[in-house]
DNA sequence: CTGTTAGCGCTTTCAC
DNA sequence: GTGAAAGCGCTAACAG
């Protein structure tokens, strides 16, 4: 396109060399005041601009990080990376976005084509835990990593999260006090211990107050949305639940279509309470009770980190993080 | 961090030149095959990747675009840079994301510093069409942009839009046709085209069939909610509409809240139409109708336009688009 | 206080 | 078919 200007351009200007241009850029005590006016001046009229090739190739410091998460529209991931833009523009770092559809596959690519000096460091909300064990515990050798909401529960890194299972395990109980008899669990996740922690609330609280747990009261998510509709839909007819815990939204949403299918009245012949960050949940009906998590809170714990790692160089000790989520009442399950 | 692997790497444990592995890497007809195929295996083997601030710094191309957006926990935006990110990851760009909530000086600022070759090309939903145009008229001419959504109307520049003027001419008529007689408007983007199309939209089906129309029917956005709710509610107590068109989403909230505080049937009372693209939109009681941007396709064809740009290098004729709305009927409008 | 110089990793002539 | 060399824009060590 255009022409840039450069500091050589600023420098033969002002006929000076292009070292007195760079250091008067960064005020170094070196100069002169005189000479940092004049530099500053010019630069500011010619609207000159750091190269960020150049300095990152010197300097080693690109002054970007990336944010590697399954999905981009979604509520909690939105609100996530928010947050994290939000803190990165207050120390001018620049932010890169990648989703890995849940595909471990591509978030290996990911990683690896970040390894070249593109960013400073990552923010990561894994798709599993299973997959690629062996790729993160190398990966958090190389660069400056946080992870975020879906961690690696045994890789020695800064994990920011929420407290999945006192979560489940509190609205869990919220329902038995509501008077529930038969609670069904709707299961996500499950190759993360973001999944795991969540289900085992469930199944502590339950065992606490000596209520059923069987796995027929399970439904396992698939990827196929019909399927999860048809699941739901016999473990509704088969089970006759009234009270069912949804690890995520995605699921909520045909636990909620099936009632209406059936004519179930949910807060009265099934009560549900699902994680979500729907800014719109108040607007359902019957209302949703949530399980809802500080995610614009998250992005900015998770980015502050970071940066702090990145400008200390030295190691942090493990200053992971657990925030805490909200169960947020709705008229679906209050208890009266 | 660790030693990053370069061609020089390479280029040494191979005993070749380091313009030798440039070429062999790029498949260039100057490397015989044998050469090649060494060079391939060892970077692969060392999990070498280019060092994007080296060739960027020597090529002018960094394999990079930003997304200039007012804010992403939005589902419309966040739904195009989803459509955004994965048109860039066919192609092996990176994606940068900025969100000016909506401040144009933010805006000038983040396209400024984008100048410096930071990025290829700008992909940007604007903030307003008032303040800052001549600081854009100067800008597409110094780096390729499209604009999404939000234009500038009278810059020469590509522009994918929707049908914003057609959405609320037919979303309004189809009020009428359910027999509403006093039909309000909720404005908002009224500094930007994409506002102005709407309300003429409502305007000109108003007109049409000979009913009122009058600026107490309409009510502004205001950025404080509480202002807007006792605005709607004011509307409502004192020319009791029998529908509305929300030109935005969070106006149609507040309004649902206020039916729900008179005591307002909606469907009955109250029909409201809303421009949203909640994914819950079919949950909300009473279902709202809503005018539904296709906002991943349009992240999609803007990035596609804009490679296609970056590749041309040549100016492209104008090649904007518009595509359509949807206007989902659900139970609030439908006519019987 | 300012300038010279070298080099970060890469690509691209131009020789050989 | 391969390599030497120059230079993209910047910074830092070192001279002066």
């Amino acid at each position: 396109m255009k022409r840039l200007v450069t500091m050589k351009t600023i420098a033969k200007e002002l006929n000076v060399s292009t070292a007195t241009v760079s250091k008067a850029l960064q005020d170094s005590y070196e100069i002169g005041n005189e000479t940092k006016q004049k530099v500053w001046a010019l630069a500011k009229q010619l609207k000159y601009e750091l190269n960020p090739a150049g300095s990152s190739l010197r300097g080693q410091k690109t002054k970007t990080i990336a944010v590697i998460i399954p999905e981009i529209a979604n509520n909690f991931f939105s609100l996530a990376i928010k947050g994290i833009e939000e803190i990165a523009r207050r120390l001018d770092y620049h932010v890169l976005i990648y989703q890995t559809h849940e595909n471990s596959e591509i978030e290996m690519a990911f990683t690896d084509s970040l390894l070249n000096g593109r960013v400073d460091g990552i923010l990561i909300s894994i798709s599993s835990e299973t997959s690629n064990n062996e790729h993160f515990r190398e990966l958090v050798k190389k660069i400056p990593i946080v992870f975020f909401d879906r961690v690696y529960e045994d890789i020695d890194a800064v994990k920011i999260t929420t407290d999945d299972y006192l979560s489940t395990y509190n609205a869990t109980k919220h329902l038995i006090d509501c008077g529930c008899k038969k609670i069904a669990y709707l299961l996500a996740l499950d190759n993360l211990s973001t999944g795991k922690k969540r289900v085992q609330g469930y199944h502590d609280a339950l065992k606490e107050h000596n209520m059923l747990y069987t796995s027929d009261l399970i439904v396992k998510y698939d990827t196929d949305e019909a399927v999860n509709y048809n699941n739901i839909k016999n473990l509704i007819l088969t089970h006759k639940p009234d009270g069912v815990i949804s690890s995520i939204e995605d699921l909520a949403l045909p636990c909620y279509y099936v009632c209406k299918e059936l004519n179930l009245n949910i807060p009265k012949d099934l009560k549900i309470i699902s994680f979500s960050n729907l800014n719109t949940a108040p607007l359902l009906n019957p209302s949703l009770t949530t399980i809802t998590q500080p995610a614009f809170e998250i992005g900015k714990e998770a980015a502050s980190i970071l940066f702090k790692i990145l400008h200390n160089k030295h190691v942090e000790p493990n200053e992971s993080m657990i925030l805490e989520s909200e169960l947020i009442k709705r008229d679906s399950t209050s208890c009266n």
